[in-house]
DNA sequence: TGTACATCAGTGAACGCGCGTTCACTGATGTAC
DNA sequence: TGTACATCAGTGAACGCGCGTTCACTGATGTAC
């Protein structure tokens, strides 16, 4: 599954390149940018090869993207934009059950780290001088707000006196899901090993034990 | 504190070379590319930079280094040993307590990523090509045997039948102190932000939480 | 519908630059005797 | 202690290459009338 649309005519390469003028550009090397990501990662290709790959001269990118960064900023943006829907789809407003939609939601991190690995990398391996773009952490914010949330309501389903801060519970998730992602999924460094269990169950466990602790279950004792 | 030992004539640049011979070259390139690695990370610059950087020109390296990965490679198989050392140490054989030398191992965990960022960055962000150098595959080995082995003694302290598997759990405490490390310490990404708390106090909160969901407090429940 | 014109989005040549890598070389060091 | 010689660990010039960036340019498109 791919979470970014084909544009029309934003094929990559020369490949139905007609006209003179391309078309749609733009649209056309942040794709072939994705792909050159998700084999080198972020900072494993030059701008000149980008726009060989898409079929153009040299100079053509300078017309859509100020340089490179600009160009991977936008595409880390775009990234924390699909995360963010990923998040709050697997979330679903807390249904049926806090514990379980952020189970889900673990789910779903997972699997846009798995399939969208290059969005994924451009997000978090960037190097990206500070500081960053306001859009991009603008986008960066609202994807973790999801998590915030959803902490937060899971929080609610406890007594005042044993409520942990939800900012807490939510960067601990955030936490062991990046961790679990950055180490186990996509193209990782010499730490790779393989896993006596997939990534997502690992993650499931862990998110159980942790919220058991704090003394929520699914379902919730406290039945709607 | 760093944890790199600074041999002798290993300074950076040219300062102190008098002889032709520069007398420890290898050790300098290490420092210097420890150097430009915390700046820049472990793709953000070149090999003939480095021997600048060293003060030596830029065919000296190939006589210590097959290439730019052999380097990085060997930065980041030392990274683990020291790496190695420092989690032992915090673990002190679980004394006082498991849960309590887990905690220790946790800070010892953050406190590497914190001191050495260059290294850090070397061991888990790098872009070697795989299959990776095997000494470096046992380095790594090496240092999450000692979660490993810091797991399996604390789940000893549990009756046999609740007890998680050892790696499950050692995977967990890795995963979550990776997650804070690359999100939280050093040259991260667009994901940087500012926390309401210290990067060390949410992963012991985080590990002191998933402890006692498994039966594990401090001081352990039975007594030595 | 036709035409003039403005704008857009490409081209391709050019620039200076630094990179990776090789090579024959040479100064410095260590050692046998 | 002295000397001859082997080895080591540098140099610096050279190579071809691709990069980033700029520039005047031009083909294509859109629009006013």
């Amino acid at each position: 599954m791919r979470f970014h649309d084909q544009p029309p005519n934003s094929g990559r390469g020369a490949a139905g390149r007609e006209s003179y003028h391309h078309g749609n550009l733009r649209e056309a090397l942040i794709a072939c940018a994705i792909d050159l990501i998700a084999e080198r990662g972020p900072s494993g290709f030059a701008f000149a090869e980008l726009a060989r790959a898409a079929g153009v001269s040299a100079a053509a990118p300078y017309r859509h993207f100020r340089d490179r960064n600009a160009l991977i900023s936008e595409i880390a943006r775009r990234g924390f934009d699909r995360f963010t829907d990923a998040l709050a789809t697997g979330w679903n407003g807390g249904r049926p059950d806090p514990v379980s939609a952020i189970e889900a939601c673990g789910r779903a991190y997972l699997a846009f780290a798995r399939a969208e690995p290059a969005l994924y990398a451009a997000m978090f391996e960037n190097s990206l001088p500070e500081p960053a773009e306001p859009s991009l952490l603008l986008a960066a914010d609202r994807a973790f707000g999801v998590l915030r949330q959803a902490a937060a309501a899971a929080c609610e389903q406890l007594p005042r006196e044993r409520r942990p801060p939800a900012l807490m519970v939510a960067l601990h998730l955030w936490s062991l899901a990046h961790g679990i992602a950055a180490l186990f999924v996509g193209r990782a460094g010499a730490a790779r090993r393989k896993l006596p269990m997939a990534p997502e169950a690992l993650l499931e466990a862990g998110v159980l034990i942790y919220l058991q602790s704090l003394g929520l279950e699914s379902p919730p004792i406290t039945s709607a």
